[in-house]
RNA sequence: GCCCAGGUAGCUCAGUUGGUAGAGCAUGCGACUGAAAAUCGCAGUGUCGGUGGUUCGACUCCGCCCCUGGGCA
């Protein structure tokens, strides 16, 4: 049997693809394939705008909310869980706004070893007591050319970096040169591409949203079991804030402030990889609000 | 009405003894190979409340006016 067509519906955060690709699922029995990052943890259904069981009802969902918190995703293993996903369904629709995750699929990720686990903690742990300038110069010794594309502050990358030398005895750098393989689709890509004022009017109307809905709620009841800092799906914007307050050290109106701040700085961010990254097969202004009501042309359109 | 403190970038403010201004945040642009809703880089902006004066030169000193906050009547 052929390897399945699949869809990706992509776009900046609160640009409409979940409607779209929920719409384009129930009018040719597909299945939404979540590409994003933070909607595959369950902590936060409401903050992470995870479909509501209503429209998961509408038509079959995947990988949204499946991790518990404490794990931690990747860009490989989200490609390995989608993979699995898309050889399921008839129809795969992939939808979501993580760039990288959709590129690591797309365009393949170089294969390397797990790395054991510790060893980032310990080199975030490092990088503050040696200091940036030390830590870096002692990654330069092992591995030069990945030092000369980072920006000093970069610590994540930095961190990551020394994570893969220690962890697999050759260099970042020398695993970047292996590309990986693309995975074997045909991908037909839709990109919702907003006018900015329109996004960040969505944005802010999907917070309020999100507070009528319970997210404080939510939130707390999150709060109250004593996350560990450093799990990754802590990260979603407004989780930071929402803890912030619950500590007693930010005021809601401030919570709502920044967390739409937030939000809509990553929304710039992810125009800016979707122009530089993808090559989308179709571009969508989602203000005419056409995705939502006929699908089925734009089906027709991309060819599948 | 009087006294005090303020009026400087979109916001909060800093501006040493007069030489036409600067930080943080916001904004814009960009980077991005296993934390990506992450991480990081670069950039711009100002009739320095108004007006008159002193001075070679005023955000800075002086007068008057306007506005804001507080106090006293």
């Amino acid at each position: 049997m052929a390897k399945p067509d699949v869809i990706v519906v992509t776009g900046p955060t609160a640009s409409g693809k979940s409607a779209l690709a929920l719409a384009l699922a129930a009018a040719r029995g597909g299945t939404v394939i979540n590409a994003d990052a933070m909607q595959t943890y369950d902590a936060f259904p409401i903050l992470t705008a995870q479909p509501s069981a209503e429209e998961r009802a509408l038509a079959p969902h995947a990988l949204y909310g499946v991790l518990p918190l404490s794990e931690t995703l990747s860009a490989a293993r989200w490609r390995d869980l989608a993979s699995a996903e898309i050889e399921r369904s008839k129809l795969p629709i992939l939808c979501g706004g993580s760039g990288l995750y959709l590129k690591a699929l797309m365009q393949g990720i170089s294969a390397m070893p797990a790395i054991p686990a510790g060893l980032r903690e310990a080199a975030n742990a490092e990088w503050e007591a040696m200091g940036a300038e030390a830590f870096r110069a002692r990654l330069a010794e092992r591995d030069p050319a990945i030092v000369a594309r980072l920006k000093p502050g970069d610590r994540q990358r930095h961190v990551r970096a020394w994570e893969v030398v220690e962890g697999t005895g050759r260099p970042l750098s020398h695993w970047q040169t292996m590309q990986g393989e693309p995975a074997p689709y045909r991908f037909a890509t839709i990109l919702l591409a907003p006018d900015r004022a329109w996004l960040r009017a969505r944005i802010e109307t999907r917070f309020d949203v999100m507070l009528e809905q319970g997210v404080l709620a939510e939130a707390r009841a999150v709060f109250d079991r004593n996350p560990e800092p450093r799990w990754p799906g802590l990260k979603a914007h407004g989780a930071p804030e929402l803890f912030a307050h619950f500590r007693g050290q930010l005021g809601l109106h401030d919570v709502r402030r920044i967390a739409i701040d937030h939000t809509r700085q990553y929304a710039k961010r992810q125009m800016t990889w979707f122009r530089h990254q993808i090559i989308p097969d179709l571009v969508v202004d989602p203000s005419a609000h056409q995705g939502i009501e006929r699908p089925e042309k734009f089906l027709d359109k991309i060819g599948v």
